[in-house]
DNA sequence: AGGCAGGTGGCCA
DNA sequence: TGGCCACCTGCC
């Protein structure tokens, strides 16, 4: 295999956050194909995109394969949420009445929510159930390597579209350490091959019609929807409620003995319509600072 | 070494 | 609605 041969280090104008921050958003649990060498320079892939991200007198740098480098150029903004004013978002979070919430805003000040493929999104957090991100990410890496087309030009691999997944064995995508997840991606797999622009009408579709839509797919509940609808489709209505923000709201909102579902009914009214970005704050809060 | 992990679905009262 | 359990399997 040929190195492959890169761009020319470029300025990524409108954010500068910290290696911690950086990391945080592109490995903290939003997707599940970046990865860091030791001299600090992340490589990621999404759809048909590869990149390398640095951080250079504290200034954010980007570069892509040559081959690629007129693609990336155009998506890279978008996918880093360049399309939002996020100061101005952090802003109208309810932190002002809220101490809780206004300490994780304020260690984590800068934090940015991807706006992913969707289809990517909904491959990643179908595999998610159960799972540890370092596991994740193997699996999106076997099922890149396996049965995702090369980016041409490169020695990367894209992850494999929906219709190719629905021409792979449910045996196969087990031996890419699916478990029982595997069942669910080839149903969802038959499901969208049979429906053409199913996908793409619930991309577009209103939060609560998009959710409803994906809820109706196996393996798919409300956490896994909304996690899809807030890293894949920009809803940042939607509220996953994981094991760390039921923890969160239990424990930094003195909720003891609330159930899951009232907690997570609470979270969704007190953060109001930016809920999705209140979470990411909270869930790199609750993370950062293991169960204490 | 073995429990546990960014859940979901099905079944029971 | 609420509670319980199976589902796979590789990390910490």
């Amino acid at each position: 295999m040929t190195a492959v041969r890169w761009s020319d280090w470029q300025p990524l104008p409108g954010w500068a956050p910290t290696p911690a921050l950086l990391a945080e958003t592109i490995d903290g649990g939003q997707s599940f194909r970046w990865s860091r060498d030791d001299a600090g320079v992340w490589t990621g892939l999404w759809a048909d995109c590869v990149a390398q991200l640095r951080l250079h007198d504290a200034a954010l740098e980007w570069r892509a394969p040559l081959p690629l480098h007129a693609r990336v150029a155009a998506a890279l903004p978008r996918y880093l949420g360049a399309e939002q004013d996020w100061a101005a978002l952090t802003d109208s979070l309810p932190w002002r009445s809220d101490a809780h919430l206004a300490r994780c805003v304020e260690e984590f000040r800068g934090l940015r929510l991807l706006r992913q493929p969707f289809g990517d999104t909904l491959l990643g957090f179908l595999c998610s159930a159960t799972k540890q991100i370092v596991q994740i990410k193997q699996m999106m890496a076997l099922l890149a390597e396996r049965h995702g087309m090369p980016l041409a030009g490169t020695p990367f691999r894209r992850l494999p579209t929906w219709t190719e997944l629905a021409t792979v064995p449910e045996a196969e995508l087990r031996a890419c350490q699916l478990g029982f997840r595997a069942r669910y991606i080839s149903e969802t797999a038959r499901f969208r091959a049979a429906h053409p622009g199913w996908l793409a009408a619930t991309e577009a579709a209103p939060y609560p019609e998009a959710k409803a839509r994906l809820l109706t797919l196996p393996g798919i509940g409300e956490k896994v929807a909304d996690c899809v609808l807030l890293f894949g489709a920009g809803r940042l209505e939607a509220f996953p409620v994981d094991t760390w923000i039921l923890k969160a709201l239990e424990r930094r909102y003195a909720l003891d003995g609330w159930k899951p579902a009232a907690l997570a009914q609470f979270g969704r009214a007190h953060y109001g319509p930016l809920a999705g970005y209140a979470q990411q704050f909270l869930f790199s809060w609750e993370r950062a600072h293991g169960g204490r």
